[in-house]
DNA sequence: CCGCTGATTTAAGTCAACTTAAAATTTCCT
DNA sequence: AGGAAATTTTAAGTTGACTTAAATCAGCGG
């Protein structure tokens, strides 16, 4: 009497940990470490070294025992698919059902497992096809191409640079309130002022105010600098 | 470095069976059957035995052995949240995404599952608190009610009754695509004109236009009769 | 080069939710 | 009522994704 049922109840375990790997590797070109997983998915390191075999078995990742692994050019692929999906869903979260910025992460992380390619099709065209998440990372297009970073961590510049907010990287909720209620946001116009030595406070220059954060959660905001500015941060670059 | 990791990547299953069963029992007060609800699920009925087993372990479920279950007040209260969240979802499918009622059946039963109080609030306040799906079942408050059905099945009613679609109790999408082909959607009057006998088809007057369908099809279309076309069916049959 | 430490892998076992095959029970038909 | 057919339950085994405990390996400090 019904159509097809539904019957996967138990959701694809390597989209997770693709999805898992994706995120410990984005940016940097190192493997991503067992216990690096195990942390991530909440999971013993054993259990992951034996998902890992499967997941290499099915030709979705390169593995090096001992070393950890990395995406292969399909594993890459079906990552990206998921990403675009976690996106769009936060995009969607907040433009669309109000939600805040510290509100987006794990529900799209649990929706992001069981919506389908119409489903983000439908998303992607009422959003207006948008080229980031709420936290300024890029949305990879349905055929997995995805633009090249160009910010830099806002703790890794000269004093002095000035530049705009690009992106957050923690998924944090308490932190991305505690940042939003600083101010913070995207695009925001922002000048670090100083970095306290010995792991001390950062202090920048938010749109005009200042504020002072822990340098561990300074560190995961991101920048694009200035033009203007460029110079005092390529001697960072260099050094 | 992130929140609390995703654990749970095997769904209740419980709650599965707990919707099922509601399906199946909706309306009418008898019990599910355990090849009722193995077809439902799509899984062998030795296995919805062993399940409905736990159920009823769990309170969830009256079993009665050889005989089948029914909801227990805690069950029929968990059901009704699922299925208030199933049709809100359907609407926002519907009134949101631009699905197509013959759409949203599988789509919602995927999204019933991982969404959470915040997310179907959200959904309600957007589409202004609605009262049906987009098939014309009520949905339940938040707290477990449900307004009672006065609607009939189209093919219960005397010919020459007239009243207006309220309801479609079919989930196939192929069925509900060519019901909709036909210009049937709810509200539409509706007129049954007469049934062939020997299990022949339903002629109905459909918003000014008549239309044949099978009785199997016919079944699943409910009606509100017109309260002055009652008396006059009535009167017709008493006459 | 040795041995310690922490990271990683292997071994063995658990668990929920299934499966198939066989046994039990109810229903239906003559 | 009596026996076949259908339905339901039990028994036993499978699977994926874990777990803990034990074994193995890599990097380093001396
Ligand atoms: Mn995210
Ligand atoms: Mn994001
Ligand atoms: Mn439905
Ligand atoms: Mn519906």
């Amino acid at each position: 009497m019904s159509d097809l049922p539904i019957k996967p109840l138990r959701i694809d375990a390597a989209a997770n940990y693709i999805d898992a790997i994706y995120r410990l590797t984005e940016g940097r070109d190192e493997a991503a470490t067992t216990n690096a997983l195990a942390e991530e998915l909440g999971i013993t390191s054993a259990g992951v070294s034996i998902m890992i075999k499967r997941l290499a078995a099915q030709g979705l990742v390169d593995l090096t025992p001992y070393e950890g692994v990395k995406l292969t050019a399909e594993g890459l692929r079906r990552a990206l698919r998921i990403i675009r999906r976690h996106r769009i869903l936060e995009i969607f979260l907040v433009n669309i059902l109000g939600f805040g910025w510290h509100e987006t992460h794990p529900r799209a992380r649990a929706l992001e497992r069981v919506i389908d390619d119409a489903f983000e099709d439908r998303m992607d065209e009422i959003l207006g096809h948008p080229t980031r998440c709420p936290h300024g990372n890029p949305i990879p297009t349905r055929d997995g191409q995805l633009l090249p970073l160009t910010d830099v961590a806002l703790t890794s510049v000269e004093p002095g640079t000035s530049g705009t907010i690009s992106r957050v990287t923690t998924d944090d909720a308490d932190e991305l309130k505690y940042l939003s209620s600083l101010g913070l946001a995207l695009d925001l116009p922002v000048r670090l002022v100083e970095i306290a030595p010995f792991d001390g406070p950062v202090a920048a220059d938010l749109n005009g105010r200042t504020v002072h954060l822990g340098p561990r959660l300074a560190d995961s905001i991101r920048i694009n600098v200035h033009e203007n500015a460029r110079g005092a941060a390529r001697r960072e670059a260099a050094g």
